[in-house]
RNA sequence: GUGGGUGUAGUUCAGUGGUAGAACUCCGGACUGUGGCUCCGGCUGUCGAGGGUUCGAAUCCCUCCACCCACCCCA
């Protein structure tokens, strides 16, 4: 049997009604903070992410999925064949599915000259990301992200804290509205370009002589990444960590002051939050804020959305000067997290329609019509004499109402209705169906 | 890439060398104008795959595969 490849799963419903009531509050919410829908390829230029994220990243290194396209947009370069003598060859282009979305977008920023607007664009996203990990909860080799930026020329403000405030202020909105509970906020500042190297530099010496007494990991993430050192969770090299330079001892004053004040503002707004110095982020291109979003209930990956100031990247990718500020929300997980709490979709079905005996089917369609019509979700079922038969389908519809379409009833133009979790029943008139259905309150339903 | 766990019916699982099972689900009936309950009957399996040991393997051995969890890393 084919099955889905690893680390990729089908979403199925009852899921997907909870992926999209998820996806709709943050349309809601993104509306209500002037962010606008952007969307880009799925697949890029390999070198975008290379170039973006880093290519001593784990992402770049060992986690995307590339391959060679036969592509004309690198100039054709001919490679005799030797072996066959006259037949030519043309190098590809690399490509790869995008393992995050900030770059793409930024890529889109450049490209279309959106900086050109002189107005900071404030642009979200909803779609899948890929990344060839080995699978495990909370983790897809095909994951969706939900996620928003940011960014703009200095001069329309892309640069003041007040949007990374704003960003930080939006996220426990919708985590609130959306119905997560208990999520925590923890925030840090890795300085600029010229703080975090010299940091990095720092942490390199005051390593080097405690390496010996470290685990093997850190001994690596020395040379390769020594942030990495202080995310390391071995108990006995807790003590060491603890001793090690702190970031915020590096940071320059103008970066000092910009944390300072996006702190302040979300104490005034009244968002609770703690500054951890030894979160580290594993993409490149951050500087200044960054933060992370954490939920129990989802084992060891508790991270439930990440993000942070990226001020170089643009330029990097050989943009304008273009400061922003971002974030991606693992949709995935917050779905996990969700349902954790015990999180489902109450009313699947507004109304049953059950056709009474024979002959009745073209009357419920009929009636159904006129009802989806007026906007009341609807389901039929096929004529049955055991109105029993009925009952227990629209029972496993997860319906709301049951409406009895028998010859007396079409006879006397009224229809019998059913609340099916309070058992109270009513004739109501064809023209005031819509109506009665639409306006009825939802009772919890028995257990 | 590394480690651990688990693979038996649609689902959750029991079954330690001797006829493959239970519960739930599903289908039919009691029951052709009022559901959730009850009762009766029924369907469903290459026991993850391949090989080996044995008179005999779901069970013991080997190899492989898949899924889950954790490391790593990140959303």
């Amino acid at each position: 049997m084919l099955k889905a490849v690893r680390g990729t799963r089908d979403l199925l419903p009852p899921d997907t009604d909870l992926w999209n009531r998820v996806e709709a509050k943050v349309r809601d919410v993104m509306e209500r903070y002037n962010f606008h829908e952007i969307r880009t390829p799925i697949f890029e230029d390999t070198q975008l992410f290379s170039r973006s994220v880093g290519e001593e990243t784990d992402i770049v290194s060992k986690e995307m999925f590339t391959w060679e396209d036969r592509s004309r947009a690198i100039p054709a370069v001919p490679v005799l064949e030797v072996a066959s003598g006259t037949r030519g060859r043309f190098s590809g282009q690399s490509l790869t599915l995008r393992p995050e979305n900030t770059a793409g977008v930024v890529r889109a920023y450049i490209e279309h000259r959106l900086g050109d607007k002189g107005t900071l664009q404030k642009l979200y996203y909803i779609g899948p990301q890929f990344r060839r990990e080995r699978p495990q909860k909370g983790r897809y080799r095909q994951f969706y992200q939900i996620g928003a930026e940011i960014i703009g020329p200095p001069s329309a403000g892309s640069e003041s804290p007040i949007h990374d405030a704003e960003i930080l202020e939006m996220l426990a909105t919708l985590l609130d509205e959306v119905g997560l509970r208990d999520w925590q906020l923890q925030l840090n500042s890795v300085g600029g370009a010229d703080d975090r190297a010299r940091y990095n530099q720092a942490l390199r010496e005051a390593l080097k002589p405690l390496l010996h007494q470290m685990c093997a990991d850190c001994q690596r993430r020395a040379e390769t990444n020594p942030l990495r050192v202080l995310d390391c969770k071995v108990p006995k090299d807790q003590p060491i960590i603890e001793k090690l330079p702190k970031v915020s001892e590096y940071l320059g004053e103008a970066s000092r002051e910009h944390f300072a004040a996006v702190g302040a503002m979300l104490d005034t707004v009244g968002i609770p939050y703690t500054i951890n110095e030894r979160m580290v982020r594993g993409l490149d291109y951050y500087t200044r804020t960054t933060f992370e979003f954490t939920h129990g209930g989802l084992g060891a990956q508790s991270a439930v959305l990440g993000g942070g100031r990226y001020d170089g990247l643009s330029e990097s990718l050989e943009g304008p000067k273009a400061p922003g500020i971002g974030f991606a929300i693992g949709e995935d997980r917050l779905i996990l997290a969700l349902q954790s709490q015990g999180e489902t979709i109450v009313e699947k079905l507004r109304a049953y329609i059950a056709p009474l005996g024979s002959g009745m089917n073209p009357h419920a369609l009929k009636l159904a019509r006129e009802l989806r019509r007026e906007g009341v979700s609807v389901d039929i079922g096929d004529e049955v004499f055991r109105l029993k038969r009925s009952f227990e389908l629209a029972e496993k519809a997860g319906a709301r109402f049951i409406v009895i379409v028998g010859e007396n009833e079409v006879a006397a133009g009224q229809f019998a209705v059913k609340n099916l979790a309070t058992a109270e029943q009513v004739q109501v008139q064809r023209a005031e169906l819509a109506a009665y259905l639409k306006d009825s309150n939802p009772q919890p339903r028995k257990s």
